[in-house]
DNA sequence: TTTATGCGCAACGTTTGGTTGCGCATTGGG
DNA sequence: CCCAATGCGCAACCAAACGTTGCGCATAAA
C-alpha cells in the first residue's frame, strides 16, 4: 500500500517548511536559499538542506548560474506528488463512506427485526 | 497558507507509520497498541506513542475496555484531514496548470514577433 | 586587487521516532 | 481467594532529522 520510493517523496512533502518552500518556488518561479531564507524565520543553511532534500527526491531541480544556485520546481515531479496526495486523501474518503454506508445498513436491519 | 494547526494535523498524518495505523484501524474497525503491534515491525510502545500523537490531534479517540486500551478513528476529523491533503494537491495542480498555460502564451507571443 | 556576496562543509543542540526495561492494574484459572 | 498472565504506562537511552553558528572558498563587482 505505500513503496519505499513513495515513503521518500510523502516524508519529503511532510515537512511544512518543504511545502513553503515548493510554494514559494511555484509562486516566484524560481529561487535560491539565500532568497528564499530571506522571507522565512529560517537560516539560509536550513533552507539549502531543505532544498538538497527536495532535489534528491527530484522535486526541485538546481541550475548554477554564476556563483548562484538557482533552484525551480520539476512541474512533472510535483504533478506526481499532488496525485499521490489526493490518492490517499479519496482512499480515506472512500473507506470512510463504505463504512458510513454499513453502518447505516446494519442499523436499518435491527430496526427491523429487533426493539433494542 | 497554514495554520499552525493544521501543521499539527499535517505532521500527525506526514508520518509513515501513522498512516499505516490510520489504514489498520479503518480495516479493522478497531484495536489497541498490543494488537496493531503484533501485525507490525514496531514494538507495543512504538504504536502507543503514535496512538497517543493522533489522539492529541483527534484524528483517534481511545476508549478505556477493561485493561484494553481500544482505539477508533474519528470519521469527522479523518474526513477534514483527508479534505486537506486533496486541497494541497489540487492546489499545486492548479498553478501548475496556470503555469502551463502562461508558458504557452508567451511562447506563442514570441513566435510572432522574435526569431531568436 | 580588494571587497562583498553566495555557497558548501563541519560541529553542535534539540526534537522526534524507536528500543528496552521496569512497575502497576486487571483478568482468569487453581 | 490467590497467583500467574496479560495489557498498559513511565523512564532511560539511541539514532536520525531539523535547526543553528562559524568557518573557508569561489565568483562577481568596486
Amino acid at each position: 500500500m505505500s513503496t519505499p520510493v513513495d515513503d521518500e517523496l510523502w516524508s519529503a512533502i511532510g515537512d511544512p517548511t518543504r511545502r513553503t518552500l515548493i510554494d514559494l518556488l511555484l509562486a516566484s518561479g524560481a529561487g535560491t536559499a539565500t532568497s528564499l531564507s530571506a522571507g522565512l524565520p529560517l537560516t539560509r543553511q536550513a533552507v539549502s538542506k531543505h532544498l538538497a532534500v527536495l532535489d534528491r527526491v527530484g522535486l526541485v531541480r538546481a541550475e548554477p548560474a554564476g556563483r548562484e544556485r538557482r533552484y525551480r520546481v520539476d512541474e512533472a515531479q510535483l504533478a506526481r506528488a499532488a496525485a499521490q496526495l489526493a490518492a490517499v486523501g479519496t482512499s480515506w474518503d472512500a473507506r470512510l463512506r463504505r463504512i458510513k454506508h454499513i453502518a447505516e445498513t446494519i442499523e436499518r436491519s435491527r430496526d427491523h427485526t429487533e426493539g433494542e
